[in-house]
Formats: C-alpha cells, structure tokens, sequence
DNA sequence: ATACATACATACAAGTCTGTCTATTTTTTT
DNA sequence: AAAAAAATAGACAGACTTGTATGTATGTAT
C-alpha cells in the first residue's frame, strides 16, 4: 500500500474531479483514503494547500499525456489536430468532467491568490504549447482558444459533437 | 420597498455572481435581503429552485443587454463584433466575475438536472444569436467558440486583452 | 536499547449548511 | 370591520465543514 500522503492525493485527484472542489470535504477524502485526520495535517497545512500540490500534480500528468498523444504525430499540423482528438479521449475517459482548472477556478474567490496563480500558470503552458507548434502568434492564441472552448461546450453539452466541429475549423485554418 | 421575493432574488443574483453558487447560503442572501427564512421558503421550494429561477432572469436581463449594446451597430459584421465588445463591456461593469452560466455548471454536479438544463437553454439561444447573424453555420459556430473562450480567459486572467486580441481574430475572418 | 519520525484513532471547537416549525404581526381583500 | 393571506422573528434539527488537540502505536535509525 502507499504511503498516506500518496493515497490523500490519489483520492482527492478523483474527487476534486468528479464532485468539485467545494463539495468535497476533508472527512471524505481521509476517509477513502484511509488516513488519519492526523496524518492528513501532517501532510497538508489546509484544505487549499492540498488543491494546490492536486493541481501542480495534475498539471504535470496532463501535460504528460497530451505529449504522448500527440507525439505519435509527424508535423506541427497534425500535432494540433491530434490535441482535439486528445480532449474526446479524454472527455469519454473522465465523463465529460471538463478541465480541473476552469472547474476550481469558477469555485474559488479572488483571496485563494495561490489556487488561481497555479490555474494561470498552467493555461500559459498550453498557449506556449500551441506557440510552439505555429510560427503566427496571433493563430496560435486562436488555436488555444478554440481548444479553450471545446473543452468547455463538450463538457456542457455531454458530447464531443462540438470538439469534432471545432476540429473542422481548426484543419481550415492551419 | 420591494417584495421580499424580489428582495430575495435581487441579492442572490449578486451574491450568487460574486461569491459563486455553493459558497453563498440561503441565511445570508435572507439576512441581506431582511427575508423571515419561512418567507423564503415559502417563494422558492428549495435553494435549487432559487437557481433556476435566478439563471432564468439572468438569461432574460443578459440578452436584452446584448441586444441592446449591439443594436447600435448596423450591419450583422458590426453586431458582431460589438458583441465582444460587450464581454469588456461586462467584465469591466462585474469585475471579471465571467459568465454565471458556465461558472454554475462547474459548480454542480450531475444530478442537479433542472440547473444544468437552464444552462445548456440559455448558451444554446446564444448560438442562435450568432446564426441568425451568419449564413454559414460553421462559422456562426466559430464565432461563438471564440466568444466562449473570450468570456473565460478574460475571467482567468483578469483582463481583456484576450477579448481584443479574439475581436481582431474575428474580424480577420468574418 | 533508546530516540525519533510517522501514523494512528478519536474527541472537540466553532462554525457552517439546508430546511422545518411555531407563534406573532402586518397587509390585503372581501 | 372581519376574514384571509402574507410576512415576520427566531428556535430548532441534524448534518455538515475545517482545523486542533491528546494520547497511543509502530517502524526505523543510531
């Protein structure tokens, strides 16, 4: 079995997602966890410092997998389209959850600084991603944001309808 | 004075906006509203209900300002793009506090069905909006992509230079 | 073997939440 | 003026929240 701290994070990871940040209470995750409320002090100084350490974590495993997603691809622009097949993927995997960082982002107030910085910092890292891939910056920002929004509707509409519309417009524009 | 109904709903809208959905509660949006709690549940079945009755006038009071901040323009490419000019125009008035719709949706959870219902009504008129301004469907679609993601990003990063810099995207392509 | 770190269980504080209920007062309608 | 409707205050139930405190048990390193 791993370590508590190692099973606080896994729990959380699949709570914060599934329910929210909000609605997901400390007792629940310790709980599942099988940790004492002890050990989760020990681990985590407050509830937002445990959101903070979810979402750097989980910043570096998406990352991780729309890399490998797309690495299949040869040339910048099939990368790009590869990155929309990345979001069905990922809608059909996790329910059509959305994006764990816009997610917490419209639950947090303008005092949670450390949550929103780290949600800033990793939707720069996408606009960087697609940078790299397009040599016109002003394209590039319209590829994220198509990215942006077909995350979102998917996500609000339960379907991947949207995504595949998306994808359409990007290959016309490329 | 107003009706305790209208009392309540007038400072739920602005709690509810400023505050997000599940950290406002009902004692504050009473106390605020100088509400008897038995008068508040004699108007609204449950907080829920409060919601939906919420995002159905907040549906009614956002279109008549878009439609009127756009019926200035003349033709359907300057309506447009005055409608980006309208999320600055928002964003400035309500301090970047994005759209109530998409921030709810990230709130709740799937069983709240009657809320998300609301939500998908009220972003599926928005893209009549745009169709009845575009002959090419998937254009009208790329249009309110870009307006989708102008709304959030300005929100996350408390700024409208995204909206500009979409505005310029869409009238490169329009 | 002694010391230290870590994890344990669990009680507790102090507050929040939604929703129900009673009893009284005010307002509106007939 | 009498009857009906609406609004009031506020106690209450019961469950939830985050975070603290106390004391115990276990494993590891010196």
């Amino acid at each position: 079995m791993s370590s508590p701290r190692e099973r606080i994070l896994e729990r959380a990871s699949i709570l914060f997602h599934h329910q929210g940040y909000n609605s997901t209470g400390i007792n629940q995750i310790i709980s599942e966890a099988n940790v004492a409320k002890a050990s989760f002090y020990q681990h985590f100084k407050t509830k937002d410092d445990l959101c903070v350490t979810f979402l750097n974590r989980r910043h570096e495993s998406w990352f991780n997998a729309l890399s490998e997603f797309t690495s299949k691809s040869e040339n910048a622009q099939e990368k790009i389209l590869a990155s929309f097949d990345f979001i069905m993927h990922m809608n059909e995997k996790e329910n059509f959850r959305g994006c764990s960082f816009l997610n917490i982002m419209s639950e947090i107030s303008k005092e949670q600084e450390s949550i929103l910085r780290v949600i800033q910092s990793h939707k720069n890292d996408l606009r960087v991603f697609f940078s790299q891939l397009i040599e016109d910056e002003l394209l590039a920002t319209h590829i994220y944001l198509l990215f942006e929004s077909s995350i979102i509707e998917s996500q609000l509409f339960e379907s991947n309808e949207i995504v595949n519309k998306s994808k359409a417009i990007v290959k016309s524009i490329i």
